[in-house]
Parts: structure tokens; sequence; C-alpha cells
DNA sequence: GTCTATACAGCGATAGAC
DNA sequence: GTCTATCGCTGTATAGAC
């Protein structure tokens, strides 16, 4: 029941939203215009007006769902039982997925752009990192009372770290669509929080 | 003779850089305009036309003199001859200081709208994160030949690692202005390239 | 729910006077 | 080196017909 698009969205705003989300995740907010969105729809900027009023109410349905999503996903995490560590790699896995699709994370974005950015939208951007954050603090928490994790300091010190570094290395392996680069450098951020240097010297 | 402005600006041409600078690191490329520039220097949006006849061309400005500017500051480091722990906490603080102006990073904010940019500008910010990246795989080589550091596989994932790092933690501080969290997290980072874990368990 | 038509502000850019 | 004036385009948004 995860799968259906929810009573609040029409075929319509789901396929406005799919498009303007791809937009928005590639070009950023300022990037795109809802000529850009009506184009790939075949449909006029008006029609498009009917479903969203206006560019910030389309925005904050794009966070809505989006964050919505994230969420949905994390607890599929907390629900697999794994131990922390593999917890952790699957939160990053969600990160490389997005990252496959030649996508930069939707809030990630919106970070950037963050002061141009209506209050509604600036609320959405910031409880979506505040989510993260406190999942992620959570995972931490539990991982180091298991022992599985190792790490000083305030779990939301290293939550910080987890979700900034995700997100940074995102931003700059998309340039060049180097996802064997981001794998690569989200392996060595979560391996900083076991036991370190416990693999290879130089694999 | 770091300090004076180079040849290749006059005054004017500097003040101008100086306010579309700031601009271009608050709002990013696609977020501000040359009335927002020429407002606040109390010119005309042609007299701006003059001194850069095109957005792509202030915009290929602003990266080459913040590129040059963080080239010296990385030479500077270099110049200084710590031992690669403490010349990676001097790059941490680059970050550091550019946050503490509440901006992002030039090249950050546009790697987000890379999609966006002319190709000028596009080969720039590429440019700088391949020069940033090197110069960080040469520290972090000599650290693990001197024995200062201590990290498994390639150099260049834990440059990205560290790169990307220190990025997105500033592009997600700065939406609250949280320059400790900032440093906090990028502490954090940094300590998964040494020993790990021999600190206090919990400061 | 989608259309045509239109309004109106903002954008980057240019011409030509001073 | 800066100005006024203007062009052409794109942006978001609205009114009203179908």
């Amino acid at each position: 029941m995860r799968t259906e698009p929810a009573r609040r969205g029409s075929a319509t705003t789901e396929r406005i939203l799919d498009v303007a989300e791809r937009l928005l995740q590639a070009r950023g907010y300022n990037g795109f215009s809802y000529a850009d969105v009506a184009g790939e729809l075949d449909i006029t900027r008006a029609a498009l007006h009917y479903h969203y009023p206006g560019k910030a109410e389309l925005g904050e349905a794009l966070i809505a769902r989006y964050a919505e999503r994230f969420a949905a996903a994390l607890a599929d995490l907390d629900a697999a039982g794994s131990e922390a560590p593999a917890t952790l790699e699957g939160y990053a896995d969600l990160y490389t997925q997005v990252l496959g699709q030649q996508r930069m994370c939707l809030c990630g974005m919106l970070a950037a752009e963050y002061l141009t950015l209506p209050p509604g939208m600036q609320r959405g951007v910031t409880a979506f990192f505040a989510g993260s954050s406190s999942w992620l603090q959570a995972v931490l928490d539990r991982g180091r009372r298991e022992g599985t994790l190792a790490f000083s300091g305030a779990a939301s010190d290293s939550a910080a770290m987890v979700m900034g570094g995700l997100e940074g290395a995102m931003l700059i392996t998309r340039m060049s669509g180097d996802v064997q680069g981001f794998r690569a450098a989200a392996a060595r951020l979560l391996a900083g929080l076991t036991t370190t240097a416990d693999e290879a010297p130089a694999a």
C-alpha cells in the first residue's frame, strides 16, 4: 500500500510531480520553469496552474512527496533489523540510487538555493534534514551501544558528518557522473565510524 | 605581493566582483541578476555590461578569482610545513572561514547548478575541484607515508570524501548558520583519517 | 481539466549620447 | 566609464471560453 499514489494525488498531478521533480533535481528550483514542465507533458502552462496555483505550491508538494518517500525508505531500513553498520550502508545506498539516475538529492539541491526559496519551502527543507539527522543519530547511538560502531563525541556531530558527507559527495560526483567514485567516498566515510584501518593497507 | 589585486583588475571591476561574488555564494548563479549587482553599486546595468559583456563572462571571472585565491591559500598551507593532520585542519578552516561569512563555497554552489551553466563556467568549476582533489591526495599520501594518517584504499577516494564532506556539511549547516556544528562535523570527518576513537568516549 | 489569450514584471543585452 | 532608452525574450500568473 505504499506503491499507490495516495488519495491526494490524481494521475495527472503525479505526472506533473514526476517531471518537475526530475527537472528540479537536475537544474535546481531556479533552473526550471512552468514552461519546461508543461512542454514535456504537452499541456499548457495554464493547465499547470490549475493543479498547482503557483510555483511555490508545486515546490512544496515536491518536497512533501520526496520527504514522504525518504521517510518510508528509512522505515524499511529500520524494519530490516540489520546491525548499525549495515543500516548505514543501506542509508548510503539510498543516495547512490538517486545519483545513479543522474540526479542530485532534491533537498540537497534546495539547500543550495535556500535563501531564494519561499518560506514554506524553506520549512520543508529544514524539516527534511532534521528528520534525516535524528534518524541517523538513533542508528549511531544504537551502534555505539551495541559495539558495532566506534566514534567519539556527540552522535549528532557524526550524523551531520554522514549526512553532509553524502550530500557533498553527491554534489561533486554528479558533475562527472562518477557513481563509482561516490560509492568509494561513501565507503570511506562510513569506515571512519567503525574501527578504521582494519582493511588491507592499499587495496 | 599576494594581497594586491593583480593588474587584470581595475578598482571598479574588483568592486563588481566583490558584490557579485557575495550574491552568487548566497543565492546561486541563477539567483541573482545584473540588476542586483548594479543596484548595490549604484550604477546601471549598462555600465556593468561595459566591464563584463555578459553574465557568463562575469561568472568565469568570479570562478577564476576564487580559484586563484583558494590555490594561494593551499600554497600557504604547504609552505607552513606542518604535518599532514594539521594541514588538513588548515584546509577545513578555509571552509569554516567562508561559512562564517554566511556564504556557501562558490564552486560548491555552482556544482549544484552545474547543468544550467555555460560551458566556460562548467570547465572552471571542474578544474577547481580537480585541483583541490589532487592537492588533497598529495597531503593524504604524504601523511600515510609519514605515518601521521591511516586510511585504506586509494588516496583519491579519501580526498573525495574530505572535499565532498566539507562541501556538504557547509551546504547544510549554512541554512541554520550553525558554524559550531560545521566545525564538529569537520573534526569528525578528519578523525576518520587518523587512528579513530583515540579521544575520550563521550566529550 | 485543458485551452487561448493576455497581462505584466523581470531578465540579459545593445545602441548611442555624454 | 556611465548614462538613457529600448529591444526581445522568458518568467509567473490570471481571465474566460470550451
